[in-house]
DNA sequence: CCGTCGTCGGAAACCGGTTTTCCATGGGCA
DNA sequence: TGCCCATGGAAAACCGGTTTCCGACGACGG
């Protein structure tokens, strides 16, 4: 313990059979616990070797070897966007638990990141990838799989052919549940606030939305961007003009609390004045003064199912090298509406567990 | 090539050199790009037979032969904990400028989760290790410095000994300025609700409370967890008990909304029946309805000054491997008071351009 | 004209593991 | 007692790179 080597000075196998006065192979054998016999005495002058010099294999070495990296890559748009961190916190459950380790990258809003991303997590020999940068390219991820990698793709729709598995949530549905409760509550029009219409989600949510708010019913505001602080000024702009609505679906939470800060810097009263349903459900919405009715995006469960789905893939490839894979699927979890108070549900739907009658 | 091997058939270095038509390593030394010699005719030759098999270097081999790993580890008590992304995200931005691939764990909050975390990260030879989880022991910390990688410790005091560069916000003067605040406001009397004591940053945060409202002045509600639902029930009782307090000062902003639920749910308003100031102003608090007034954590530059400090950390190491290093650091970034609705300034609705969620 | 030097690139050793091969025992059985 | 086979462990090859060492070859100066 006392001499120790100033630099990342560990113990190396080689050590360790050094001190135990056995060869490098048996201490290999002795880890590999289980496929090899190695006798009780061996095996404890091994142990006490390992303990003394607090030796650890190195996953580097291992890897090469092995020739496999037990790594899974993890691409994000941004993890500062809030929908993210719930997705990929189940993700790294899953995971975790197959006894991987995650590669988490976010992959910015530029091609040239997405590009370098890939790029790294090829040459770092992931195993897997995660996809649900919902900006990025269809190309990059045909990289992944021509490399070689498995990939599901989650929360995000391919906007070609089905080149990977994708989890998604059933947009087209959830833009018309939303839709269809805002006319239940009387409006008879309304503006969908959305992201750019490029992004294949936000495409179906607007086609949900039009299902119900056709031409002449309803109006669309297209952001460039989905965060919150790029809908306030536009949607300021739309509510001080003539044709204010009276109800906005907002195609993701974040572009829902922009509208309502909107709304609020125009002293309009949510749902009073305005009725807003915004999509995703992010932990936010929950909170009582936000009370933001929306689309569950069940983020969490996107990411177990996705991550369930790559561990499979590799396992079962791993199982059958040779065989062909079996095909890309798109598995699609319910989406459904969570009322709250923005929508003009009094009876707002929170965690709260004592729940008292609302009187406004 | 007819021999491929089952998984992941990447090009080899032997692949491209057998290709070009030369030696492994004048291959090696094409790639190194710089210090070394390699003819015009030879260099295209080489670069041809790249782009052919659409080679990338294994990070493994690279590793392990190189004796460094290029990586950095980052361990997070919950990524789903709003306030952590922000950090994170600062973090990746330096950390990937830097060049270095970023290796995300979650500690989760128990003992077992959390040693094993260290244990990959050894493993997996990490040259540094960015520290943020609250809960996470000292032991843990101490067992990465042993083990010869760089550590800082970011948002996160240590208990004992200065073992590792620490970043920290201000929390004694946060706590007081928020106190005095409240005081300011006419609330002579005051509650702290505060997540686990036994966490520095609480315990400091505290301290700064009790500068304001000593004993006699002042209550403090400790709750197990420092989460949001955890503080919803016990702030309920305390709110509907004979000893109501008129101000809350909430240890974390995800405690403040707890505050705030409970508040509502007991049909108080804020910040007419009960002031509230939180602290760390994530992301939420900006939004109009929250309008939460906080203390400034400044996250997103904890993580970038954390990664520096790293950064630095692990170069000036490589650049002279035996001396010793330099001394640990407890680096301090002011806490400043951000006045919002709930403490009652009603200058409230001034919409802080505060970064988005999606901002990089 | 020859020795020397510089340039370019090949051969081989090495990083730290795993896996295969192979050999020395020793025990069981005839 | 002799033979065979199972067993435990050593030796060596290999994974895919980097790096060191060395030799061939051409140019150049004395």
């Amino acid at each position: 313990m006392e001499n120790r080597f100033p630099t990342t000075a560990r113990a190396t196998i080689a050590d360790v059979a050094a001190y135990a006065g056995v060869a490098k192979s048996t201490v290999s054998k002795y880890l590999s616990d289980g496929n090899y016999y190695v006798s009780p005495a061996t095996r404890e002058k091994i142990r006490a070797a390992i303990e003394h010099l607090d030796y650890q294999p190195s996953a580097f070495a291992q890897g090469l070897s092995k020739r496999r990296t037990n790594t899974i890559g993890v691409m994000v748009a941004s993890i500062a966007n809030p929908f993210y961190p719930e997705l990929v916190a189940g993700v790294e459950k899953v995971i975790e638990a197959a006894g991987y380790t995650m590669l988490l990258g976010s992959s910015g809003q530029s091609r040239q990141k997405e590009a370098d991303l890939v790029d790294a997590l090829i040459k770092q020999r992931v195993e897997g990838v995660v996809v649900t940068s919902a900006t990025m390219h269809d190309r990059e991820v045909a990289r992944l799989v021509e490399a070689g990698v498995d990939v599901v793709v989650a929360s995000r729709e391919l906007q070609g052919e089905l080149i990977a598995d994708t989890v998604v949530v059933d947009n087209r549905r959830g833009g018309y549940l939303a839709a269809q409760h805002l006319r239940d509550h009387g409006h008879t029009t309304a503006t969908l606030v959305t992201g750019p219409l490029d992004v294949v989600a936000f495409q179906h949510r607007a086609e949900g939305f039009r299902a119900v708010y056709g031409e002449g019913k309803g109006t669309v505001l297209m952001l460039s961007n989905s965060d919150m602080t790029t809908a306030v000024d536009p949607v300021a702009d739309l509510l001080a003009g003539p044709e204010r609505p009276s109800a906005v679906l907002a195609a993701s939470d974040t572009i829902a609390l922009g509208v309502m800060t909107a709304a609020t810097t125009q002293h309009l009263g949510i749902p009073r004045d305005l009725a807003v349903i915004g999509f995703d459900n992010i932990w936010v919405s929950q909170v009582p003064n936000v009370g933001l009715a929306t689309i569950e995006g069940h983020a969490h469960r996107v990411g177990t199912v996705a991550a369930e789905r790559l561990v499979d893939r590799i396992t079962s490839r791993r199982a059958a090298p040779f065989g062909p894979p079996p095909p890309p699927e798109r598995v699609v979890i319910n989406a459904d509406l969570v009322r709250r108070a923005s929508c003009g549900c009094s009876s707002a739907h929170t965690v709260t567990t004592r729940r008292g009658p609302s009187s406004n």
